[in-house]
DNA sequence: ATGTTACTTTCGAAAGC
DNA sequence: GCTTTAAAAAGTAACAT
């Protein structure tokens, strides 16, 4: 009745993408107009600027490359893209068109809904496959070749994966992680 | 040539320097935890195994040398906290830690979490705790891990609140902040997984 | 003794030191 | 390697109440 598919809990935190206005910009002024905006070129070269709604955060280098980050799905990263270089115009800068978006990161949460004995765990999957270092971080960490990602396990059966693409990629590391743990029966039992 | 010639000599004569450095620092550092010389033998061959496989490239010789000691204790099986370790090294605690994991995957050195119950010697014998409380603090530890409890925890919290039970169970009583100091965990840490321990354990009073 | 805030881990891009 | 951004997981710690 409870148990449901660990798939449908997963649940899309962040998602990380790189973009770009293909025009050079003088950070200095745009940090003197665009309201929020927070630059300190001594600390780090880009310029940090916030949207409320979608809420995330973009970071605009004087090449004109945009990293946005903060952002709970793949529309809101475009979304708060659209929103930045609407602010980019306003100032009187050319933005091409639809800038090509790549999504870099994706990191989800999820639950097997079943606790977890990361000892059992941490030999059964093999030592030399993972690393878990409880007196560092209560996490097991994960590296799946396929698909290429990080699954960080918790005692609790909760779990967050990053490092995918694409949303499928979080539901596939899911999957092979509920299929391993299962035929070494270490889901619960 | 001749040039070529010293530069080898050079080269030789720093990287022994260097080994000489990383293996008295590894000596000093043993010598003040005050572990037998078998643990400095291990993390001299670990050492040692760093360096053939040029691990310490992008990282400090002292970092290398402490992580090598800290994996050293657990392997022989008496493991020492990166707290305990980093107050003998110069090397600050989370550099330690990740240069420590850094090797290990590396060298393929496949080390298991460490076992609560190998502090519980040391840990008691310093608060001049009993035979019987040990034994009643393993117990408690054997048998709540067991359940699972420890996943995600950290060992000498783990050991630490064990500890406290049992000093409590035997009429030995220590207080939270007295097993705290030794274990160099928070009275919080031993509070909350005392509380675990206990429930788990089936015990009320 | 409890509550808040903050730090640990994973990931990726950006430009520059 | 570092710097900055955001986000989750759960444990631990520091400091306040």
């Amino acid at each position: 009745m409870s148990a449901q598919d660990p798939k449908e809990t997963i649940n899309i935190e962040n998602v990380v993408a790189s973009t770009g206005i293909g025009q050079e910009l003088d950070l200095q002024s745009v940090a003197m107009d665009l309201e929020g905006a927070d630059y300190d070129p001594e600390q780090f070269p880009g310029l940090v600027y916030r949207t409320q709604e979608p809420k995330s955060a973009a970071l605009i280098f004087r090449s004109g490359k945009i990293v946005c980050t903060g952002a709970k799905s793949t529309a809101d990263v475009h979304e708060s893209l659209e929103i930045v270089f609407d602010k980019l115009r306003d100032l009187e800068i050319r933005v091409e068109e639809d800038p090509e978006i790549v999504v870099q990161n994706i990191v989800t949460s999820a639950d097997l809904q079943k606790t977890l004995n990361l000892n059992a765990i941490a030999i059964g999957l093999g030592l030399e496959n993972i690393e878990y270092e409880p007196e560092q971080f209560p996490g097991l960490v994960y590296r799946l070749d396929d698909p290429e990602v990080v699954a960080l396990l918790f005692g609790s059966g909760k779990l967050v994966i990053t490092g995918g693409k694409e949303p499928a990629d979080a539901e596939h590391a899911v999957d092979k992680i509920t299929d391993r743990l299962d035929e070494l029966g270490l889901l619960d039992g | 040539r001749l040039r070529k010639w010293q530069e080898r000599i050079r080269t030789k004569d720093a990287g022994e320097r260097n080994l000489q450095f990383a293996l008295s620092e590894i000596d000093r550092m043993a010598s003040a935890l005050g572990v037998p010389r078998s643990v400095r033998e291990v993390a001299s061959v670990i050492y040692r195994r760093s360096l053939a496989d040029d691990l310490i490239r992008g990282r400090s010789i002292e970092g290398v040398a402490t992580s090598a000691l800290y994996a050293a204790c657990r392997k022989e099986g008496i493991p020492r906290s990166l707290e305990e370790i980093s107050e003998v090294s110069r090397v600050e605690r989370k550099e330690i830690g990740r240069t420590y994991r850094y090797v290990s995957q590396e060298l393929a050195l496949e080390m298991r979490p460490v076992d609560p119950k190998k502090y519980v010697p040391r840990f008691c014998s310093e608060l001049t705790l009993s035979e019987e409380v040990q034994a009643k603090a393993n117990d408690i530890i054997e048998t709540t891990a067991d359940e699972g409890l420890l996943s995600g925890k950290s060992p000498t919290g783990y050991a630490a609140a064990a500890i406290y039970a049992a000093s409590l169970l035997c009429n030995e009583k220590k207080t939270q902040r007295e097993v705290a100091d030794v274990a160099q965990v928070t009275e919080v840490t031993i509070r909350n997984r005392y509380q675990e321990q206990i429930e788990a354990m089936g015990i009320h009073s």
